[in-house]
DNA sequence: TATATAATTTAGGCTTCCCTAAAAAAAGAA
DNA sequence: TTCTTTTTTTAGGGAAGCCTAAATTATATA
């Protein structure tokens, strides 16, 4: 197995680029790669080249490449490591989505295998399930007549918009980055006595009733 | 103000370490600078001439370097990432203490300022008060404005309020029994290295790192 | 002070990664 | 199928970063 460790951020760029642009089982030309790395297609050539000499990609002049097994591992752990990244960097600070898309390219180069894995299980994930990560869908259910209410007295299972946080700057700021912002969905999954349970589009957890009070949704 | 985004990583860590051995005002010797980096001196001088050009470092031949206000600004800066980027790996995610400098050492270069703030203010610090930074302890006064900190992150002896368990619906159910809950006071007793003693108005218990640090406490 | 030793720089070479311009191959059209 | 157009590669050049070896300058010592 190719040790990543070796590779450059613009070989590594390169493999996850071929690998965004395999459809099916077809070769990636070097046109596509050029447009899509803004790079020119002559530094294309060379790059692919020197990348089918370390086996990790299968070239053939004139003809494009494809990624071989080890180039293929390569991606995946370049995609895994973007997507953790991005996640945190949106989800846990807050990163608004294009500079988060940016950074977490670049960021993606020069993580370990220990610092992905921490990172992953930080994020509520299981390492060991892939398959988690691709999907964070959330479901959409439309509702009737509006009406504003306090989280606090809100419906069980019911999507809502926020529409206003009553003071506390210090508290707004910890909540924006948790997705309760004014306009954004939130849903009360569960409640009693004292926790409700939230879902946003940032992740799930859990606040006190006094905290829910000062959040007026609009269903 | 030198625009950093400019600056290669390689420019950026000789920055680095002309700061870190400067002592006084004395300019820094290129051998030292050679063996702190591992370079070849005759590659570090090839470096703090480039250096030199761009006005970030007052360079003498034969008589070594010292940072510009320019210079000065830019090893500052990454100080500051690195610091910060140390703490995260190391206390929340709890990445041990050589490969967390070895990966901040990296990501120090591609951070953006946006991300570098909301990392501090993650971790807790205000970034306004630059010197909170280098403090690798996170005060809290009596008289303080809220400040919301994972519990991982939280003052030894110190009481605060529960506001925010992140996911895992499973953990907020255990944790609630045992007093942890949104709106309820706990006080972290101790800590040393990945447990973390709390005692709540249920008793006492201790708790992983990884688990202090999705619990976010108001003081 | 003169000279030996140590530190530094220059000179020249190598690789990566980028480029442009020209040549070669493939693809499309007549 | 042949010829034009597009795509791709080759050839050659430049900057950044690294190197070794040789020349130069500074420093220490006799």
């Amino acid at each position: 197995m190719a040790s990543m460790d070796a590779l450059s951020e613009s070989a590594e760029m390169m493999i996850k680029n071929i690998n965004e642009l395999a459809a099916d089982d077809k070769r990636v030309r070097t046109s596509d790669l050029a447009s899509k790395t803004e790079l020119k297609p002559a530094t294309v050539t060379e790059m692919i080249q020197r990348l089918g000499d370390l086996g990790l990609v299968d070239y053939e002049a004139y003809h494009g490449v494809h990624l071989t097994k080890q180039g293929q591992h390569v991606a995946d752990v370049i995609e895994h490591r973007f997507n953790i990244l991005e996640r945190f960097l949106t989800e846990i600070l807050g990163v608004e989505g294009s500079e988060a898309a940016e950074v977490a390219c670049r960021m993606e180069h020069v993580l370990t295998r220990d610092v992905e894995h921490k990172l992953t299980t930080f994020l509520g994930i299981d390492p060991k399930k892939e398959s988690e990560l691709f999907c964070h869908k959330i479901n959409i259910n439309e509702n009737d007549s509006p009406k504003y209410l306090p989280l606090s007295n809100y419906v069980k299972g019911k999507k809502g918009t926020v529409k206003l946080i009553f003071e506390d700057e210090e508290l707004s700021k910890i909540l924006n980055e948790q997705g309760i912002q004014p306009g954004n969905k939130i849903m009360l999954k569960n409640n009693d006595d004292n926790i409700y349970s939230v879902e946003t589009d940032k992740g799930n957890f859990s606040i006190d009733r006094k905290t829910a009070s000062k959040i007026i949704i609009q269903n």
